[in-house]
DNA sequence: TTTATCCCCTA
DNA sequence: GTAGGGGATAAAT
C-alpha cells in the first residue's frame, strides 16, 4: 500500500451544503449559501486528508443505462432548485481553482464514476476514502481498500460501520436496496419491505439468490409482497449495482495532480463576496501601522486637548476593571480624531514600575470640560456603558454624536453581531486586540489597571481608532436609509441615557425575604429529593436529564413519550406530566424541578448580585441584541421575573421600594393585538378595541358565531389561544397542540377566524408577499428586519422566516412605542416629578419607585403618556398600579 | 476552562 | 408558532 486517495461525491456535497447552509446572497442577490458550503467542505477536507490525492466527482448530463433496463429510472426526481442551479457553475469553478481535479462524464453517473476510480485505486495500490453517504456507494466497502467518510460528522464508515448504520454487511447492500428499492431513485422494493426487514432476511438466508429460493417459507403479508414482486428483483440489482468500467479517457496517474490557482479562486471568491478562504493567510497580513500616543505629561495632553477642540468628530472610549457599570473604575480613557491616530490617556494603572500618570483629579479638571463641551462631536461604541463611568467623575455627557453600536444595529440588526470585535470584522475586515488578549482569562486574568501602559495602550487607542473608522464607514450606509437614520436620532440615541438612568437606578430587594423563601425552597426541595430517592430505590442527581432518563426509561420502565431533538428520551415538563397521570416519580421530580428553578435562578442569584455598594440589583440593558427591536436584560435578567404561579410571586414580593417610597408598575394593555388590529385596519378588530370590548371574548363571539354575552370561558380560552397563535404566524398544527383538540378542529377555528377577520387574512398575505419581494419588514418607526431565508428553498426555514415576517412588526412596533413612551416619560421625570425613579422594563411593562404621597399624581400621568405616546388607529391603553411590592403594583 | 445540551422562566 | 436569558450537567479542550 502506497498511499490514499480521496473521492468526492460532488452532487451530495452540493445538496448536503445548500440544506445545511442558510440562504446567503451577494449584495446583488446572487445565491451563495451553497458555494460556501461546499467550499467550507472542501477546506475541511483538504486539511484531514494531509496532502492526499483529492478527486472530485459530479453527476454530468444525459439517460444512462439505467433508463434503457428502466424507463422510470429516477423519473420522479424534481428538477434542482434555480437557487441551487445558479450556485453549481461557481461550485465547479472553485472546485477546479482549489486544484483538484473534477471528472463529469456525459451519460454517466457519478457513482459509477467514483466506483471506477475506486477500482483504478486499489489497482495501482492506493487506498480509496470516498466523501459521501450515499446509500449505493456502501457497497464498494466490502472491499478493506475502501472507505467512506461523512466529511461533515468525521465519521467514516468501514465494515463495521456500514453493519451499523443498516444492519447487512458492505456485501450485501446491493441485496438490500434490491428489496427496499429506493424513493428517490424511483426504483420499486418489495412493497412494506424496509430497512429492518431486509435486514433480518440477509441475516437469515445470507444473500439475494437464497431469500428467493426459500421465499415460499416467508410468513405474512411480506412473504405474499415478496413473491408477488419477486421478479422484479433482477432489474433492481441492476440498477443499484455500479459499474467499474467506466471509460474515464484519461490515466489514473493523471487524477492525481493537483493545480491550484490561487489568483482564480481569489477572483471566484471577490465575486462572491467571500472573506479570504485561508484564515491562515488573513493573520500572515500584517495590520496596517497605527501611531498610538501614550498620554503621561501634561503638555501631550494640551496637544490631544486641542485636536478635540478643532476637530468635526472624535472618538472616545473608556478603559475600566469591570463590565458592571455600577462597580467598574476608571483605568483609563482613550480618543481619536483622525483614523490609524489615538491616544490614550492612562489613569489608575497600578503595577511595579508603572510609570507615573496625570492622575484622575488633573484629568477631570482639564480634560473634562472639553470632553463636555465637545460632547456633541463624540462618537462612541455602547456609550451607555461609559456614559455612567465618566459620570461619576463628573464628565456629564448627556448628548453624543453617534454610538457605532447602534447604528450598526438599526442598519441591520441580524448581519452581525453588534460588539465592536464583530463589527469591525465585518465592516472593516479587520481583527481587534481582545481585551481577554491583554489581560488574561479566568484565573490568570489581572485588572487592566496591572496591564502595561504600552500594551494597555496599543489596545485601548485602537478601540477609539476602530470606533471612529467604523462611523466613518457607518456612516455614509445610513445616509441611504433616512427612516432608519431618524428612528436612529429619534430613539435609540435619546434611549441610552434614559436606560443609563434606569440600570444606575437599579431596584431594590427585601434581601430578608428572599433568604427566608431561599430557605424554605431548600428545605422542600430536600424533601423532595428523599422522596425520589426511596421511589427510584437510589440517588441521583435530580438536575440531571441524562441521570434522571436512565432511572424513568431503563430501571423503571416508564413508557418514551418523546424525545429531544437529539434523539434521547425527553424528560421535559409536557412529557413529565403527562407520565404524572400514573406514576409518581416524574411528580415528584416536577415540583421538585419548579422549586430547584426558583431557587436557583431566582431566591439565590438575586441575593448574590446585590451591589454592596448601593445595596439594589442593577441589571444591563442589551440595547442592540435582539432582531425585533425589543430590549433585553442580563445580570441579572429582569425581564423574566416569576409571575405565573403563586409560589413564583412570592419572588415579585421582593421587589419592594425604599422606606416611604412606592412601587408603580404600568404596562400596555393587549399591545401587539392592538398593533395588529392597527397594521391590519381590521374591522372587527378595530371595532372591539374602539368600544372597549374585551378582544378575546369578541373572537370567541365571531368564531363560534354567538352572542358575546353567551361566550363560554372555554371559548374565550380557545379564542385567546388562536389570538396569540396568530401573532407568532402559527398553523392549524400549532393550535391542535395548544387546545388540544383534533387537527380538523384546529383547522375549522382558523377558517372560522379568517371568514370574520378578512383584514387580519389579507394582512398576513400581504406582508408575506412584501417580506418575499423586498426581504425584510418594517415597524411602524421603520425599524427593519432582514429576512435573508424567506425564499430560502428550504421549507422549514422557508416557514421560519414567514412567521418572523408575521410577528416582527408586531413586537417591534411594539417595542419601538414603549421606548418612545419611555423617552417621554423621562422627560417628564426630569422636568415635573424629579423624586421618580424609572426602575425596569418588561417589554410592555414600566415599573417606578416614587414618594407615596404623589403616588396617585405620578401613576395618572405616566398611565396618560404612555397612551398618548403615538396615535395609532384603536386607542392604547395602560393598566397601571401602585403597591409596596411589584406584586402588588402589578 | 470552554462549549453544547437540556430544561424552564418572561413578554 | 415569535422574541429573549440563564442554571446545571456533561463532554470537549
Amino acid at each position: 500500500m502506497k498511499d490514499r486517495i480521496f473521492v468526492i461525491d460532488g452532487s451530495s456535497y452540493l445538496y448536503r451544503a445548500f440544506h445545511a447552509m442558510p440562504s446567503l446572497t451577494t449584495s446583488s442577490g446572487k445565491p451563495t449559501g451553497a458555494v460556501k458550503g461546499v467550499t467550507n467542505m472542501l477546506i475541511n477536507l483538504k486539511k484531514d486528508s494531509e496532502g492526499s490525492p483529492i478527486i472530485i466527482v459530479f453527476d454530468a448530463k444525459g439517460k444512462t443505462f439505467r433508463n434503457e433496463i428502466y424507463s422510470e429510472y429516477k423519473a420522479n426526481r424534481p428538477p434542482m432548485p434555480e437557487e441551487l442551479r445558479e450556485q453549481l457553475k461557481p461550485v465547479k469553478s472553485i472546485c477546479k481553482a482549489i486544484g483538484f481535479p473534477l471528472i463529469e462524464i456525459e451519460g454517466v453517473e457519478a457513482d459509477d464514476v467514483i466506483s471506477t476510480i475506486a477500482l483504478l485505486a486499489k489497482k495501482a495500490k492506493y487506498k480509496c476514502v470516498i466523501s459521501s453517504l450515499d446509500k449505493d456507494l456502501m457497497q464498494l466497502v466490502e472491499d478493506p481498500h475502501i472507505t467512506m467518510m461523512d466529511t461533515m460528522k468525521h465519521k467514516i464508515f468501514n465494515e463495521e460501520g456500514v453493519f451499523e448504520k443498516f444492519g447487512v454487511k458492505p456485501s450485501q447492500i446491493r441485496d438490500m436496496l434490491a428489496l427496499v428499492g429506493d424513493a428517490s431513485d424511483n426504483i420499486p422494493g418489495i412493497p412494506k419491505v424496509g430497512q429492518k426487514t431486509a435486514a433480518k432476511w440477509l441475516a437469515e438466508y445470507g444473500n439475494l439468490e437464497n431469500i428467493k429460493k426459500n421465499a415460499e417459507s416467508i410468513k405474512g403479508v411480506v412473504g405474499e409482497n415478496l413473491r408477488n414482486t419477486i421478479n422484479d428483483l433482477d432489474r433492481n440489482i441492476e440498477l443499484v449495482s455500479l459499474k467499474q468500467n467506466v471509460d474515464l479517457s484519461m490515466k489514473f496517474e493523471d487524477l492525481l495532480v493537483f493545480s491550484p490557482d490561487d489568483e482564480k479562486l481569489e477572483e471566484i471568491f471577490s465575486e462572491l463576496e467571500f472573506k479570504a478562504l485561508d484564515s491562515k493567510k488573513e493573520k500572515e497580513i500584517p495590520k496596517e501601522k497605527s501611531n498610538y500616543e501614550t498620554i503621561l505629561d501634561q503638555k501631550s495632553l494640551k496637544g490631544w486637548i486641542s485636536k478635540i477642540n478643532n476637530c468635526e468628530t472624535f472618538a472616545i472610549d473608556t478603559e475600566t476593571d469591570s463590565v458592571n457599570t455600577v462597580s467598574a473604575n476608571l483605568i483609563g480613557i482613550s480618543l481619536a480624531v483622525t483614523e490609524k491616530e489615538g491616544c490614550y490617556i492612562p489613569i489608575a494603572h497600578d503595577y511595579e514600575d508603572c510609570p507615573n500618570q496625570l492622575g484622575i483629579d488633573y484629568i477631570v479638571k482639564n480634560l473634562g470640560p472639553v470632553i463636555e463641551k465637545n460632547q456633541e462631536k463624540a462618537i462612541g461604541q455602547n456609550l451607555k456603558f461609559d456614559i455612567p463611568i465618566l459620570e461619576r467623575h463628573g464628565i456629564k455627557i448627556t448628548k453624543f454624536h453617534a454610538d457605532t453600536m447602534l447604528m450598526s444595529y438599526v442598519l441591520n440588526s441580524t448581519a452581525t453581531r453588534h460588539g465592536m470585535d464583530r463589527l469591525a470584522d465585518y465592516y472593516l475586515n479587520y481583527s481587534t486586540t481582545k481585551y481577554s488578549d491583554v489581560t488574561g482569562t479566568a484565573s490568570k486574568q489581572i485588572s487592566f489597571s496591572e496591564v502595561r501602559l504600552d500594551i494597555a495602550t496599543n489596545y485601548a487607542a485602537e478601540d477609539a481608532d476602530i470606533t471612529l473608522r467604523l462611523y466613518n464607514v457607518l456612516k455614509p450606509l445610513l445616509k441611504e436609509k433616512p427612516l432608519q437614520e431618524k428612528l436612529l436620532h429619534d430613539i435609540e440615541y435619546p434611549l441610552v441615557n434614559v436606560l443609563s438612568r434606569v440600570e444606575q437606578n437599579g431596584a431594590k430587594i427585601d434581601k430578608k425575604k428572599l433568604a427566608e423563601h431561599s430557605k424554605e425552597l431548600g428545605e422542600t426541595i430536600n424533601d423532595l429529593s428523599s422522596k425520589a430517592y426511596k421511589i427510584a430505590g437510589e440517588e441521583f442527581n435530580l438536575d440531571s436529564p441524562k441521570q434522571l432518563l436512565e432511572i424513568l426509561y431503563e430501571k423503571q420502565g416508564l413508557p418514551i413519550l418523546k424525545k429531544t431533538p437529539k434523539g434521547q428520551p425527553s424528560t421535559n415538563e409536557d412529557t413529565l406530566k403527562r407520565l404524572s397521570e400514573e406514576y409518581e416519580l416524574p411528580k415528584i421530580i416536577l415540583q421538585y424541578r419548579t422549586l430547584a428553578k426558583l431557587k436557583s435562578t431566582y431566591t439565590d442569584s438575586l441575593i448574590n448580585i446585590e451591589n454592596p455598594k448601593t445595596q439594589r440589583i442593577h441589571t444591563s440593558y442589551q440595547q442592540a441584541i435582539t432582531s425585533t427591536g425589543r430590549l433585553s436584560s442580563t445580570e441579572p435578567n429582569l425581564q423574566n421575573i416569576p409571575i405565573k404561579t403563586a409560589e413564583g410571586r412570592r419572588i415579585r414580593e421582593a421587589f419592594v421600594p425604599e422606606k416611604g417610597n412606592v412601587l408603580i408598575s404600568a404596562d400596555y394593555s393587549q399591545i401587539e393585538l392592538r398593533i395588529m388590529a392597527h397594521l391590519s385596519k381590521d374591522k372587527n378588530l378595530t371595532h372591539a378595541f374602539n368600544n372597549n370590548i374585551d378582544v378575546h371574548s369578541s373572537t370567541a363571539a365571531e368564531v363560534f358565531g354567538v352572542s358575546i354575552d353567551d361566550v363560554t370561558q372555554d371559548q374565550r380560552r380557545s379564542a385567546k389561544a388562536i389570538n396569540f397563535g396568530l401573532m407568532y404566524g402559527m398553523s392549524a398544527f400549532g393550535l391542535t397542540r395548544q387546545l388540544g383538540i383534533p387537527r380538523g378542529e384546529a383547522q375549522e377555528y382558523l377558517d372560522a377566524y379568517f371568514a370574520r377577520y378578512t383584514g387580519v387574512r389579507d394582512y398576513m398575505d400581504n406582508i408575506k408577499a412584501k417580506a418575499k419581494e423586498d426581504k425584510y419588514v418594517e415597524t411602524i418607526m421603520a425599524r427593519r428586519l432582514y429576512l435573508n431565508e424567506i425564499n430560502a428553498a428550504n421549507g422549514l426555514r422557508r416557514q421560519a422566516a414567514e412567521r418572523a415576517a408575521i410577528n416582527a412588526p408586531l413586537q417591534g412596533s411594539a417595542a419601538d412605542i414603549i421606548k418612545k413612551a419611555m423617552l417621554d416619560i423621562d422627560d417628564l421625570i426630569l422636568n415635573e416629578m424629579p423624586d421618580v425613579k424609572m426602575i425596569m422594563q418588561v417589554h410592555d411593562e414600566l415599573v417606578f419607585e416614587c414618594p407615596k404621597d404623589n403616588a396617585e399624581t405620578v401613576m395618572e400621568k405616566t398611565k396618560e403618556t404612555m397612551e398618548k405616546t403615538v396615535k395609532l388607529e384603536i386607542p392604547l391603553i395602560a393598566d397601571a398600579a401602585i403597591g409596596l411590592n411589584w406584586n402588588e403594583a402589578h
